[in-house]
DNA sequence: AATTAGTCCAACCGCCACCTT
DNA sequence: GAAGGTGGCGGTTGGACTAAT
């Protein structure tokens, strides 16, 4: 492992300017991200490699398109997974395990990278402080009883006060149709309509702040699809479904007895967990991120302008 | 105010599948 | 059909940032 570190970043490869011959590595700079955008814009993408070329970036096509593909993007939709992603991304990695690109082309402007990310550092970690597997059938349980009930009933909640609060703005929610979903014929997963737009409204306060940055995108179109089951993937529909329709349901009987977990610890874990995202909406500090990243894209388009 | 610990995310790598020649 | 090139995917890592002490 100690091998790798000296591939990581160092800074000699960070400058640009001593080894032009070399191709550059780490962070990309304004100026390439300027080169790429307009050249992707005049040229369309794919081909990276030769694209890398023809734009006289110093970037391996890999990069070129990695970078294209989860940041430069005009449809790249940052930060603030809502609730209703994060169910989604807890139901369909039940169903596909880890493949992230799969289970992003679910989640309109999410990258994979992102729900790899929000995986890692969300998911993985309570499962750790369950001293559990992440793959291990009781973890897999414990979301599917516990947290994501949890999500479903804060999403409902969401929903009620929004209805009952009708005329605040929540960020960008957006009168988008309901759900409506893809199917390939017989995988049919539903989507929230999110707003493909930078979470950029409330979003540059540095610490954070929440409350009214409540973002909490087409809240009532889910719910009302949840209330029907109707946006279930098919497979929910057995005891899923019934897990999702009594939020707060215990789980079966003797459901908990057999492994080592403790209920009353992934009870707990759940509730900080959701509290932890910011009860009804998520993390502040994705929402940081997510201004940044919006407000470094106003630039980048202010400078192509 | 300074330091430490924890979290998040951009970017890298290796591997593999697919495509082109 | 084989070989080489390319693109895509999943796993991993280090730096930046934030929160806690």
């Amino acid at each position: 492992m100690d091998g790798n570190k000296e591939r990581r970043f160092d800074s000699s490869t960070l400058q640009g300017g001593d080894d032009d011959g070399d191709l550059r590595r780490g962070p990309w700079t304004v100026e390439e991200d300027i080169t790429l955008i307009n050249y992707i814009a005049n040229h369309g993408d794919g081909r990276w490699n030769s694209l890398a070329r023809c734009a006289g970036l110093k970037r391996t096509g890999k990069s070129c398109r990695l970078r294209w593909l989860n940041y430069l993007r005009p449809d790249v939709r940052r930060g603030n997974i809502t609730l209703e992603e994060q169910l989604l991304i807890l139901e369909l990695h039940s169903r596909w395990g880890n493949r992230w690109s799969k289970i992003a082309q679910q989640l309109p402007g999410r990258t994979d990278n992102e729900i790899k990310n929000y995986w890692r550092t969300r998911v993985q970690k309570h499962a750790k402080q369950l001293k559990c597997d992440v793959n291990s059938k009781q973890f897999k349980d414990t979301m599917r009883y516990l947290w994501m009930p949890r999500l479903v009933e804060r999403i409902q909640a969401a929903a009620a006060s929004a209805a009952v609060d009708g005329s605040r703005s929540y960020g960008s929610v957006t009168p988008t149709p309901p759900a409506v979903m893809m199917n390939g014929g017989s995988d049919f997963v539903s989507t929230p309509q999110v707003t493909p737009s930078y979470a950029s409204e409330n979003s540059s306060s540095g610490g954070g702040g929440s409350s009214d940055g409540t973002q909490v995108s087409s809240v009532s179109e889910l719910t009302d699809c949840y209330d029907n089951f109707g946006c279930f993937p098919v497979s929910y529909g057995q005891e899923s479904a019934a897990a999702a329709a009594a939020p707060l349901q215990s789980p079966a009987p003797g459901f908990f007895n057999e492994g080592t977990l403790d209920f009353q610890a992934m009870e707990q874990s759940t509730c900080q967990w959701l509290a932890a995202d910011g009860g009804v909406d998520t993390s502040e500090s994705l929402w940081n991120a997510a201004g940044a990243g919006a407000d470094y894209l106003w630039f980048l388009q202010q400078q192509l302008n």
